[in-house]
DNA sequence: CCATCATAGATAGTGGCGCTATCGGATAGC
DNA sequence: GCTATCCGATAGCGCCACTATCTATGATGG
């Protein structure tokens, strides 16, 4: 196959896929001759996981490149790989340092022990909690950390739910790229989930419809 | 307090301050004379929930203005809030018209209807599933909808535990703001969480220590 | 064999977004 | 008066995800 059948194919024009190729994202195609290449199943499935990953999971094009260099070297052990995938958010914002940030990050390290979640509070996920929690409570939420072990009652269930998928679709294709499609678009799929739950639960509250009719524009 | 405090005490560079009120993100200040304004504790907190929405919530500009011109006015209905908070993912992208769309619509109607939930297919949670689940699809894991159950379960919980707190709330402050809040902020902490339950449970299920150790830079 | 089309690879440009810099004129407060 | 600050307006910047253009080469069909 080559570039423009590629192109056709998964609806993704041809230059975006150089650009791609460019950034590390997708494999090079094989040349035959020193300006031709053939692109095969591989790269389809892969250019549509980049899309995937693009537009359902929000993740920016150098984020992909790091995930999928680390779905493609068997040597990296899967936490790393979940790590790649983890660092979405904690990145090079500013640091805040004021008494909600050292609250947050108390009820984190609080709520992991008591879980007895086998992580460390360096972990990726853990800084974001903390601050999301932190800017919660500069807002006047602190009190949300009431709901916080309904919140990882349910983080659990979905995670054991996802581990499930994981385990029972091993073989079909590489496991980590089995477990980064769950965790990027999983996400996607629950926040929808949640979204749609909030409207019928105060529909049931408050007797309103929820039917979210807006004008076809 | 003038605008030079008020940036102090946020953390908010003045010009960035001044670029949100013309975005339409924060009410400008009162005039008191033709070239001075004082701003009070509303602009503050306005200020904080926009930084919060923007690095955490990573919503765009827009978007916020949407949400808190809803949320500023009094003649809208919560679910009209909650929508303009809702549009945040579907927007102008590529309308794919395959079969994986045909199919994710009707798993989408069908859990709906099977969990009875008061909602309709046009809502744009439901589309945004939709968009999900045609995606897992495309990459072969249509399989996914097992699982479906499962995250439903737990976004049940969720909403109850957020209708909750919400209702514990009320007066606190603005009903409207405090949906705002547990909306996008809640996703971020769900999210982390969803996170931090994976690392635990598949270090009990493969016997990594899931430290996500990573290298101080 | 040759016209036409597609392709590889390289470089430059585009549009959107979230700011950021600068300016002219006005005011605050000492 | 004098300095610091402010208002409102306009222009620019840096990043990002592409997109356009170009040259040189190769594939394809009559």
């Amino acid at each position: 196959m080559r570039i423009g059948e590629l192109s056709r194919n998964t609806g993704v024009p041809v230059p975006t896929i150089k650009y791609y190729v460019r950034e590390g994202l997708l494999p090079p195609g094989e040349l035959t001759s020193p300006n031709q290449a053939t692109y095969g199943e591989a790269h389809e499935r892969r250019l549509r996981l980049i899309r995937a990953l693009l537009d359902v999971g929000g993740m920016k094009v150098a984020e992909i490149a790091d995930v999928l260099a680390a779905v493609d070297d068997p040597e990296r052990p899967l936490h790393k790989v979940l790590g790649a995938a983890a660092d979405r958010l904690g990145r090079d914002d500013v640091e805040h340092d004021d008494a909600e940030s050292a609250t947050a990050r108390a009820v984190v390290a609080d709520l992991v022990s008591r879980r007895g979640w086998r992580t460390h509070e360096s972990n990726p996920a853990a800084i974001d909690l903390s601050k999301a929690l932190a800017a919660m409570g500069r807002l006047g939420h602190g009190a949300f950390v009431e709901v916080l072990d309904d919140y990882a009652d349910a983080a659990e269930q979905v995670a054991r739910a996802d581990l499930r998928y994981v385990d029972r679709r091993v073989a079909v294709e590489s496991m980590t790229e089995t477990v980064v499609i769950g965790t990027v678009l999983g996400e996607a799929v629950f926040s929808a989930l949640r979204r749609l739950a909030h409207v019928d639960a105060s529909a049931q509250l408050y007797g309103a419809d929820g039917s979210q009719e807006r004008k076809p524009s």
